[in-house]
RNA sequence: CGGAACGUGGCGCAGCCCGGCUAGCGCACUUGCUUGGGGUGCAAGGGGUCGCGGGUUCAAAUCCCGCCGUUCCGACCA
């Protein structure tokens, strides 16, 4: 492709609403360009490396027996209602303003509407049916370029069982292609366990990239692998342990004493004998949750234990359910209330905790003797430092970008739409299914965020949009320009992906600077300097390595160079 | 949705606080010359409803009010 005649609008400053480095080098290299808040125009090279990566999911996908389709983006609005999750989606799901239709943030409702008429036996499952196309969400706040947009490319698959077993294998095959694709495209991406959320199902497991633009808190052990999103994260920190003798309860005066810190400070004793209190109502019911210290609870953590949305109780609230105000609440005396104990204090005795009386404490409780105690959960908010569950060795807490999620769903959607087969004995059950999604602009961008230098991008040969950038140096020199204009045509004919950059009115400098920021692995530059003397210079962008060689030599030499 | 900042030729910005000549600079663009291995140099040009609406004033890019847009922090994130 001649430069000369096509559009790649590069530019040298770096646009003021771009922070991170994909974002800035895809607006710089002429990839993309923003139409409004997260929602972008590929331009033609954006849009090429788009489709390699593309193409590289669909190879994947296909191998492991997927077929893909072409589902819509337009949808009834009914078959959201269906499955409750018009309202369960909220405001992130588009809706139209002229038609009862909804735009599609995810595919399951399709996907099942077509398997409810069709697969109808046993003998029709299993099945993996994928498409890559474009999801629209609301998102409430698009950052980070392309890496959070309202409209987005994404691989996503289902696969439909007869059975939970031929589920395992469904998901087992997907979490191999995924690690496939993502070592192909060049990726460092880690997996690690995740909370299945409101999607519902059984396992989850999430494929990670660590960057500081991350949304997602992963901890990671550098020892042994282990990784986790927060969400679920643990960690081998010591429990309470249980001392000897319970003492008796007494009530302690303490004086404008309220965070736990400050109860520290004033009792004199060590963090693990104290028990933070934090209310939350689910529906009409007051939850206390007991937490050891300054552990954090994890939001995500309660939602699983506790099964159903909840929500934080206002200051008037708890003095009305508790009798004080946050900083003197306890679990003795309450009543009406669940109590959830975070794991951490398990066994606990001689524990400090608030009396439920303002400036007072109640010492010396025993989890086992004092409260009737609704169940232990792990709850805490796991910290940097503290030992690998696995291996012991200190955790890091790391940022991290989502690349693919896959879930196992189950029954969830084939119950609500009714997506039923008969198997051997003629019993009607519902389909099984799973689900795994890839944000395909996020693995582009998050490979430059991986590989880039300060003079732009550096692609690898699988992303690549061109195999090779041909640089004519100088064309007002005649020699120059039939040399570069011969292996154009040459390593054409080769049928290598050549840009060729042979714009006569720039100077080289200028085209030097354009090929690191547009970053094709191989450069091959024509100029004066070399073709006198029958050769040209190949460098390598990843790392800056030169080598002059004879013309004649150049497609073996790319050749050789695609290949490794 | 809560907090903050910004909005001035295609891009990056100055001017605004303290209202007053024809709204400026760099890049990009056009033309001519020049240069030709790391975003050449010189010269001459073209291009702006100063986000939108209202108000104050003799006079508004500048002050006030409202709205819209964009970005950042938080909440949310299937």
């Amino acid at each position: 492709m001649r430069l000369s005649k096509n559009f790649i609008p590069t530019v040298k400053e770096i646009p003021s609403d771009a922070l991170i480095p994909s974002h800035q080098l895809m607006l710089r290299a002429g990839m993309i360009r923003s139409l409004s808040a997260g929602v972008y125009s590929f331009l033609p090279l954006g849009y090429k490396i788009l489709k390699k990566a593309m193409e590289i999911i669909r190879d994947e996908m296909d191998a492991i027996g997927g077929q893909e389709f072409y589902l819509p983006a337009l949808n009834p609005i009914e078959l959201w209602e269906e499955t409750g999750r018009v309202k369960a989606f909220g405001d992130t799901m588009f809706h139209l303003k002229n038609r009862p239709l909804v735009l599609a943030p995810t595919h399951e409702e399709v996907i099942c509407s077509i398997a409810k008429n069709h697969l109808k036996s046993y003998r029709d499952l299993p099945q993996i049916w994928y498409q890559i196309q474009m999801k629209f969400r609301n998102e409430p706040r698009p950052r980070s370029g392309v890496i959070r947009g309202r409209q987005f490319f994404m691989k996503d698959s289902y696969s439909l069982d007869a059975t939970w077993e031929g589920l395992d294998v469904n998901y087992d095959l997907h979490a191999e292609a995924y690690k496939k694709m993502f070592t192909r495209a060049g990726l460092k991406f880690f997996i690690v366990g995740a909370s299945s959320g409101a999607m519902g199902g059984s396992a989850s497991q999430e494929f990670m990239l660590e960057s500081e633009s991350g949304e997602d808190t992963c901890t990671v052990c550098d020892g042994c692998g282990y990784a986790a999103n927060m969400e679920v994260a643990t960690s081998a920190l010591q429990k309470a342990h249980r001392d000897n003798e319970s003492k008796a309860i007494t009530e302690i005066s303490t004086p404008n004493v309220g965070t736990i810190d400050e109860l520290k400070e004033f009792l004199k004793i060590e963090e693990r004998y104290l028990a933070k209190s934090l209310v939350f109502m689910q529906d009409k019911t007051p939850i206390l949750v007991l937490m050891m210290g300054n552990d954090q609870l994890n939001e995500s953590k309660l939602l699983s234990a506790l099964g159903s949305d909840f929500r934080s109780c206002h200051p008037d609230e708890l003095k009305s359910l508790t009798g004080a105000d946050a900083g003197s609440i306890g679990p003795i005396g309450l009543q009406g209330f669940k109590i959830i104990v975070d794991r951490r204090l398990q066994g606990g005795n001689n524990l400090v905790s608030g009396a439920n009386k303002n400036d007072y404490h109640i010492a010396n409780i025993d989890l086992q003797r004092d409260i009737k105690i609704d169940g232990y959960f792990d709850l805490r908010t796991v910290n940097a430092g503290e030992p690998c569950p696995k291996c012991s060795k200190p955790l890091r807490v790391v940022n991290a970008i989502e690349l693919g999620h896959i879930f196992k769903l189950g029954t969830k959607y084939s119950d609500a739409l009714h997506a039923y087969y008969l198997d051997e004995n003629g019993k009607e059950k519902p389909i099984i299914m799973g689900s795994y999604g890839i944000g395909v602009e996020r693995v582009v961008a998050c490979f430059i965020e991986q590989n880039n230098d300060k003079n732009g991008i550096v692609w690898n040969n699988a992303l690549a949009p061109y195999h090779v950038h041909l640089i004519q140096v100088n064309s007002n020199n005649e020699k120059v320009v039939s040399i570069a204009e011969s292996l154009y045509k040459k390593l054409q004919e080769s049928l290598v992906d050549v840009l060729f950059d042979d714009r006569d009115d720039v100077s080289p400098g200028f085209k030097f600077k354009d090929a690191d920021l547009i970053g094709i692995p191989l450069q091959i530059i024509v100029g004066e300097k070399n073709v006198n003397s029958g050769n040209v210079e190949m460098k390598s962008r990843s790392t800056g390595k030169r080598d002059i060689i004879e013309i004649s030599k150049v497609c073996q030499y790319v050749e050789k160079f695609l290949e490794s």
